[in-house]
DNA sequence: GGTAGGTCTTGTTTTTAGTCAAGGTAAAAT
DNA sequence: ATTTTACCTTGACTAAAAACAAGACCTACC
């Protein structure tokens, strides 16, 4: 297992800090490690910190009064998450689960804000961060309001195929009852459309390998038409 | 009018400096007026620097490109708009204009990101802003993800409510139609909910007076039944 | 005081996607 | 190897809200 100054050296929101300062940071936090399907925290749940993904997958995620899940983001290695309670003083507005067996790093509130202070690199790298998730957010209030679930759906695969980059293919990184829950509808709905582009000839789709056959068209789609 | 200074100094923003930062910040701002209807910025613009309402109402909004408009916020004195690309150093994600005559505080970028990386406190606000955003902005996806457009409508009801402080009724701070737009509905689709939520005598509408005579049921539908 | 422009309401129709139900496939556990 | 369980697909039906359309209301300005 690679240790936590390893690990930390390579996440983004500590980037650009020297050597001194990492070792401080290194001194306050802690390892954790979650099970596949162990709840990290719970909306409304008390905040005494946040967490950094060393390994595995977590999704935050919000549930309705009828049961139905809408995940707001899926971390791998690397992403920082639940931090926003960490400076409004106020409860995690979100529930987190690992969605694999993951090992996690913990930064005690407190003292975190007490090196932010101190620490004028790692409060903007943190302001980058939180900037970077309104953007996201500002994408998906988009996409949910003003967006039908094809135009979603083919948004999702252009986005995959630029950050992800085969050939003429995305591979997708969760199964298709999460990204139903990912683009704010049904596991049906995702089968009926994906049949739907697959008949109009824009994509083939094995499993969770989606061959983008006319991604001009899908970026049309994208558009909502 | 109000001096730079006199408005600055109650902005939640610059709270918890002293007299001395608080003069800096002066130093770097200018105020800008804006008609009602002058766009102060437009998604995808490059961005050189934020804003804070002196006076007067702005919005920030999301076009879609069949012309549908989904409003992201609405903001008063006091408020800063447009920071996210600050720190992200790329484009807004959104557009903004004027929805009454408007003064406005502008702060450069760069000049600001300087003053901040030397004053923490001031880092630490800014957290916090951006911060109780993504809380927002959370809200936000559950309301459009998860609640029908009654359940949304009752939310907000239900958030003026407690907000405002008036007896047993709320005033909408903007017009139906815009209400629609903060919902993510049509004004069609608000008109038809009012009627029917007065119908069942849980409210009486009058104008932009809404009196909320069963304000138990209404939390109720705010819940999704 | 009348007219113009914006806002709001109401009715009708159409579209979209959610729900319910059942069957199929595939991978994992025993 | 077989049973279990999760995941996916397809079909039929239903519900919700958007689109379209027309008329009412209101306010503001000549």
């Amino acid at each position: 297992m690679k240790s936590i100054a390893e690990t930390i050296g390579r996440v983004p929101l500590f980037q650009g800090l020297d050597p001194e300062n990492l070792k401080e940071i290194i001194a306050i936090c802690e390892r954790r490690s979650v099970q596949k399907g162990e709840m990290i925290f719970t909306d409304g749940d008390v905040c005494n910190g946040f967490y950094v993904v060393e390994s595995g997958k977590i999704k935050v995620f919000k549930i309705s009064f009828g049961g139905k899940e809408q995940i707001l983001h899926i971390y791998g290695a690397g992403k920082p998450f639940g931090e926003v309670p960490v400076f409004t003083g106020k409860s995690f507005p979100a529930s987190s689960v690992a969605v694999s067996n993951a090992s996690l790093i913990f930064f005690p509130r407190k003292r975190f804000v007490d090196l932010i202070s101190t620490h004028p690199n790692l409060a903007l790298n943190m302001l980058a961060v939180l900037s970077m998730r309104l953007k996201e957010f500002t994408v998906m209030v988009e996409n949910l309001a003003l967006k039908e679930v094809p135009a979603r759906l083919a948004s999702y695969l252009m986005a995959l195929y630029r950050d992800q980059d085969r050939p003429g293919s995305v591979s997708l990184p969760v199964s298709k009852t999460q990204l139903a829950g990912i683009l704010g509808t049904t596991p049906e709905t995702i089968s009926r459309i994906l049949a739907r582009l697959t008949g109009q000839g824009f994509i083939r789709v094995d499993n969770r390998l989606i061959t983008l056959v006319d991604p001009d068209s899908l970026a049309e789609i994208s558009e909502g038409e």
